[in-house]
DNA sequence: ATAAAAGTCTATTAGATGAGTAGACAATAA
DNA sequence: TTATTGTCTACTCATCTAATAGACTTTTAT
C-alpha cells in the first residue's frame, strides 16, 4: 500500500498540474485545498523539489510550481521518490535492488513471478503521467 | 514491498508443495532448510492453517502439510493472508476496501489509475499458484 | 500408563518506520 | 526594512514488524 505521504504527494501534484504555467502556488493553498497538514506537506514538496520535479520561489510572490511539463513526469517516478520501490521484492527491484539475505535456493521460483508482477505494474505506471491525474480546472 | 513474513510464508509453501501428498513436514525441518527463525515460522504456519491452506498433525509423527492441491491455491490468496491488501490504495482494494479519509475531490483521478495497476498485478498473481513456486525435488 | 515429541496459543519485547510537529534560518518583494 | 514565503534539521509519538518466551494440548511409541 502507498504511504499517506505518497497519497498527499499525488494529490498535491494533481493540483500543481492544473496550475502548470500559471505561476507558483502557495504551500498553504495546497494544504487547504487538499486537507494536508501544512508542515508535512512542506517536507513532501521539498523532497519533490530536490528530485527536480518541482521548482520553488521564495518571498512575497513565492510558492511551488511544476518544473517540467506534466506529460514528461511518469507516475512510477513520483512513487519511487516518495514511497520507494515499486517491486514486491527488493531482489526484483529495478531502482532499489538488494539481494535477499536468506535466499538459500539456487533456483528461486518466487523471483520470476514477482518480476512479472513488477513489469505488469510498471506497464501502467510508466505510461501514466501527471497529465493523467490533473485536477479538473475550476476557472 | 512484501514483508519478511510474506517471504517466509512463500518459501515455506514452496517446500510444502514439493512434499505434497508425501506426509507432514516438521516445522523444524522447514525452518532449517529455509533459514527461518522457528518460532516466527510457527506463527506463520498457524496462520496459514487457520486460513485453511495448511493442515497439521500433532504428536510424534506430526508436522504440516498442504490441505489442498497446489494448483488450487493462488499466490494472490497467500499474499492477502500474510501481507494484506494487494492494491496500492485501500479505496481500490477488492478484499480490504476502505474509503480515503481526506479525499476531497469529487472526481478523483488517482483512483482509476491505481485500479488499473491493481488489475495488472492480479492478472499475474491470480493465474499463478503454489504449483508455480514449488521447490525443485531433490529425491 | 507415561514420557517424549510435536503443534497451539497468548503475550511480550526491541527496533524500525510512518506521520506529523517545532522552530530557527534564508531569501525576496513591496 | 519588514512581512512573507520557502528551507532545513531535528524531534516526538504511535504503530507496525520481526522475533522470542513459555505454558499448554495432543498424540504416538514404548
Amino acid at each position: 500500500m502507498l504511504s499517506q505521504k505518497a497519497k498527499y504527494a499525488l494529490q498535491a501534484l494533481g493540483l500543481l498540474t492544473a496550475r502548470y504555467e500559471k505561476g507558483p502556488v502557495l504551500i498553504s493553498e495546497i494544504a487547504d485545498h487538499k486537507k494536508i497538514p501544512i508542515k508535512f506537506l512542506e517536507n513532501i514538496l521539498l523532497e519533490l523539489k530536490h528530485a527536480d520535479i518541482l521548482e520553488s520561489f521564495r518571498g512575497r510572490t513565492g510558492g511551488y510550481a511544476l518544473k517540467v511539463a506534466p506529460k514528461t513526469v511518469k507516475l512510477s517516478q513520483i512513487i519511487r521518490i516518495v514511497n520507494g520501490p515499486i517491486a514486491m521484492l527488493s531482489c526484483v527491484s529495478l531502482n532499489f535492488y538488494k539481494a535477499c539475505d536468506n535466499c538459500t535456493e539456487d533456483s528461486c521460483k518466487i523471483n520470476p513471478v514477482m518480476a512479472e508482477a513488477r513489469d505488469a505494474v510498471l506497464k501502467i505506471l510508466d505510461k501514466r503521467t501527471l497529465a493523467d491525474i490533473r485536477d479538473v480546472d475550476v476557472d
